[in-house]
DNA sequence: TACAATTTGTGCGTATGTATA
DNA sequence: ATATACATACGCACAAATTGT
């Protein structure tokens, strides 16, 4: 009956939480590395294993880290499949799902539209990597990707890979140390441009999907948007409820 | 190094776990019941009470039970905001949401198609119910949606609630005694047919979003085949990773 | 192959705090 | 106030997986 509280303490588990998840995210502890055993953690926090365990535990369930019996607990990199496939919902109409072969199309440094800068929460002309490239799937050229990266927390990447890895996340956190670790998805279905349709072997005008992720790094920040345009041919994009 | 081997044994939690789950699909907790404390349950099953929490807890995780301090554990119903919004992810694109208001089209009890056989697990031929109606969001129409259940789960729907409540997974479970758990969806864009056109107020072969979900009881059984087309005007399909 | 050391996983028990009726 | 139920926190013992000796 009573307006609800505000929680006047915080369970002590939630502050360990906050306390290794800082260390994670000031990159003290780098994605691969294994960090301090539960037993050691507990010692240096002055708190019991269970209460330790639970908090990495939580951490476990937002795929920050990862724990293996006998090995120990690891920051989660995005060169494993399980990060991979997180991040990628296409699955054939079969059931099957593979990964993608991409092609580059473009790579600029240039200022932000109004757009860009609203959805990466930058100052309105503040400067961007746009990367633009096709991805087919089995052979067939299914996804045209447009990319937009604010230019100050990746320096150089509008030149310096020559050659663009595959898996762009992977890229992002072992050479400029931004970790994507959420990401929010908007779809929509929209009409085939005519730059889409000739690079995905559509007509102008036919019904395309349109994805616009925005991918955050521990704390929410935002770090890259991308706007996906997918031909549905032989593709679609699976969701578990 | 070695093959993965087959698991020897289930640890005590799990096998727990199993044990609650089949009580609460088989109805003997039906949803909105509260179910024994779990001091009682402990006792009941002689195991600790920090086992029987963590099993209750993965059925938390599964959105299957609701657990409240002081009060007790109940089994999750259809009728909360919070399991209603699990099953609905459409936004508007300034990230507001609204409840549809729906409108039927048409209700009638007849042979599944191929593809609705296949979908839900049923021999060709078997009796179904289709159930067809357009939603509204905030007065626009948005939404059409095809939904084809089991005649045999739902006897008399094809006729008996005259009107149709808006959530209708609320109503399977508290007439049918079907409780949806999970959903699997596959979204494409596709051209709007000349029917979807005038009840979307859009041209037909206008590019729409297609959903395709299959809900699933407990124990993934398929109970529902529903075939959304949206337009996406104003709303877009909102996804978390 | 065998064994030991390390690390996480499971399971038990207890005490106390907090929310609800 | 009291009783009940879940939440937090502590501690301990042993099992299972991994790695190195």
């Amino acid at each position: 009956m009573d307006a609800p509280k505000f929680p006047t303490f915080r369970p002590l588990y939630q502050q360990i939480k906050d306390l290794l998840l800082e260390r994670i995210a000031s990159g003290e502890w780098s994605p691969g590395t294994y960090i301090p055993s539960e037993a050691a953690l507990a010692a240096s926090y002055d708190v019991s294993v269970g209460t330790l365990r639970k908090a990495l535990n939580e951490l476990v369930a937002e795929n920050v880290v990862i724990r293996q019996q006998g090995k120990g607990t690891v920051v989660a990199t995005h060169d494993t499949d399980r990060v991979l496939f997180r991040f990628f919902n296409l699955w054939r109409h079969d059931g099957e799902r593979g990964l993608p072969v991409s092609r580059p199309l473009g790579r600029k440094l240039r200022k932000a539209t109004a757009d860009e800068a609203r959805d990466l929460g930058l100052e309105p002309g503040a400067k961007v990597i746009h990367i633009s490239r096709v991805r087919d799937l089995e052979g067939v050229p299914t996804l045209v990707e447009q990319i937009t990266l604010e230019a100050a927390r990746f320096p150089g990447l509008e030149k310096d890979p020559e050659v663009l890895p595959n898996t762009l996340y992977h890229l992002y956190q072992q050479r400029f140390g931004q970790t994507v670790a959420h990401a929010d998805e908007s779809l929509v279905a929209v009409a085939a441009s005519a730059q889409d349709a000739e690079h995905l072997d559509v007509q102008p005008g036919d019904p395309v999907l349109q994805i616009r992720r925005i991918a955050r790094d521990y704390q929410g920040t935002p770090i890259e948007r991308r706007i996906s345009t997918v031909t549905t041919r032989h593709y679609g994009y699976f969701n578990q409820l």
